[in-house]
DNA sequence: AAAGCGGGGCA
DNA sequence: TGCCCAGCTTT
C-alpha cells in the first residue's frame, strides 16, 4: 500500500499542474477553489475562481455582498445551489464563527455545501490533517490499481473505496498525498484513454495486469432521461423593456431570471403551440431554437399580454446584471442586435 | 437509498 | 449528436 502513495507523489512532483489554490494554506481560497470545483473541470472553473478571489478577497466581503451578486458572478458555471450555499456559508463563517473555518473535518462538515470530499480537502489542504480526499478521481484509480469491480456509487462500494483511501493515505503529508492523487486522475489515469504504456503504476497495477483498465470503474443502473420542452415569450412593454420572470425553487436553475416562459408535455405540443403564434398573430417577428442538454427551447417574439401576470420589465443593460440560466444568456450574446431598444 | 441539480468535452 | 463526468442536498 505505502509504494502507491510513493509513487503518486513522485510522479506529481514532476507532472502537476500550476494552480493558484496551491500556493496557498488560506482556507478560505482552499474552500472557495473547491466549492467551484465540485463537479466541474479546472480549465472550466479557474477563470471562476480568478474572478471570485478578486472580487471578495476575504469571506467577509463574501458575506457582505447580496445573493444576487453572487449568484451574477457565478453565472455559467451551473448547479447554482452550490453558489447559494457559498454565500449562506461565507455568512455563517463571518457572523458566527468571527471569520474563521472550523479547523476540523466534522466541524466543516456542518457547513453548506461542504460534504465528506470537501471537508476532506480542506482539512488537508488548509490544516494538514490526515483526512484522505475520496473524488471521482480517487474512485477511478483504487477500483483500476486494486482491480476492484465493486460498484463505486453503491453503498458497499464506497464504504470500501473510502476505507482503502484512508489506508494508502500518507498521513505525514496528507496536503500533499490528496493533491497527487487526484491529479493523477485528471491527468494520468484518466476516465477514457489513460496513459498506461507511460504509468509509472502500471507493472503493479491489478487491471493493466488483467487487461480490464477500460472495464473499471463499475458504475450501477442508467439514469433515467427526462426531456423538457420550453418556449420563452421575448416581450416588452411601451417603453421596450424586456419582460423577466424569476425560476421558482425546486426546479432547474431556481432562483434565476428568465423570459417568461412556459412548458410543454412533447415536442409535438411544443410545435402545436408555436404555430398558434403563425396563425393567431400574423407571423412571429422572431423565432429560435436552441438545444440546452436534455431541454428544447424555442424563444418567440410574442405580444406582451396586458395586466395578465405581473412580470418584471428591465432593460437590456439591467439584464445584464441578473443571474440567468445559460441558455437565456447565449440567446442575448446571440441576439443582442436584433433585440429591441 | 434514490433522485435532482448544469455545464463542457469528446467520440 | 449523444454520451460522459460526479459531490452535495433533498426527499
Amino acid at each position: 500500500m505505502q509504494v502507491l502513495g510513493q509513487e503518486l507523489v513522485k510522479w506529481y512532483e514532476n507532472h502537476h499542474r500550476n494552480l493558484p489554490w496551491r500556493h496557498t494554506k488560506d482556507p478560505y481560497q482552499i474552500w472557495l477553489s473547491e466549492v467551484i470545483l465540485q463537479q466541474t473541470r479546472v480549465d472550466q472553473g479557474l477563470p471562476y475562481f480568478l474572478k471570485f478571489v478578486h472580487t471578495f478577497p476575504t469571506v467577509e466581503l463574501l458575506a457582505k455582498a447580496t445573493e444576487q451578486e453572487v449568484l451574477s458572478l457565478w453565472q455559467g458555471l451551473g448547479y447554482y445551489s452550490r453558489g447559494r450555499n457559498l454565500h449562506k456559508t461565507a455568512q455563517i463563517i463571518a457572523h458566527e464563527y468571527n471569520g474563521a473555518f472550523p479547523n476540523s473535518y466534522e466541524g466543516l462538515l456542518k457547513l453548506k455545501g461542504i460534504g465528506p470530499y470537501t471537508a476532506a480537502a480542506i482539512s488537508s489542504f488548509a490544516f494538514d490533517l490526515p483526512h484522505a480526499v475520496v473524488d471521482g478521481n480517487v474512485f477511478r484509480i483504487l477500483s483500476r490499481y486494486f482491480g476492484i469491480d465493486l460498484a463505486i456509487n453503491s453503498s458497499a462500494g464506497k464504504k470500501t473505496f473510502e476505507k482503502i483511501a484512508g489506508e494508502v493515505l500518507n498521513i505525514k503529508q496528507p496536503a500533499l498525498h490528496n493533491q497527487a492523487i487526484m491529479e493523477f486522475g485528471a491527468l494520468q489515469c484518466k476516465p477514457v484513454a489513460p496513459k498506461c504504456s507511460e504509468c509509472p503504476l502500471q507493472l503493479s497495477c491489478a487491471a493493466f495486469a488483467e487487461n480490464k483498465v477500460h472495464l473499471l470503474p463499475v458504475k450501477e443502473k442508467k439514469i433515467k432521461i427526462r426531456h423538457r420542452f420550453f418556449v420563452y415569450h421575448v416581450q416588452t412593454d411601451q417603453e421596450n423593456r424586456l419582460a423577466l420572470e424569476r425560476r421558482v425553487a425546486g426546479d432547474i436553475w431556481e432562483g434565476l431570471f428568465q423570459f417568461p416562459m412556459i412548458e410543454l408535455k412533447s415536442s409535438e405540443e411544443q410545435i402545436t403551440y408555436l404555430q398558434s403564434f403563425a396563425t393567431s398573430w400574423q407571423s412571429p417577428k422572431f423565432k429560435h431554437v436552441l438545444t440546452h442538454q436534455k431541454i428544447e427551447a424555442y424563444f418567440v417574439l410574442a405580444p406582451l399580454r396586458e395586466k395578465k401576470e405581473e412580470k418584471i420589465h428591465y432593460s437590456l443593460q439591467e439584464i445584464s446584471e441578473l443571474p440567468l440560466p445559460r441558455l437565456i444568456d447565449k440567446f442575448l450574446e446571440q441576439h443582442r442586435k436584433d433585440l429591441p431598444i
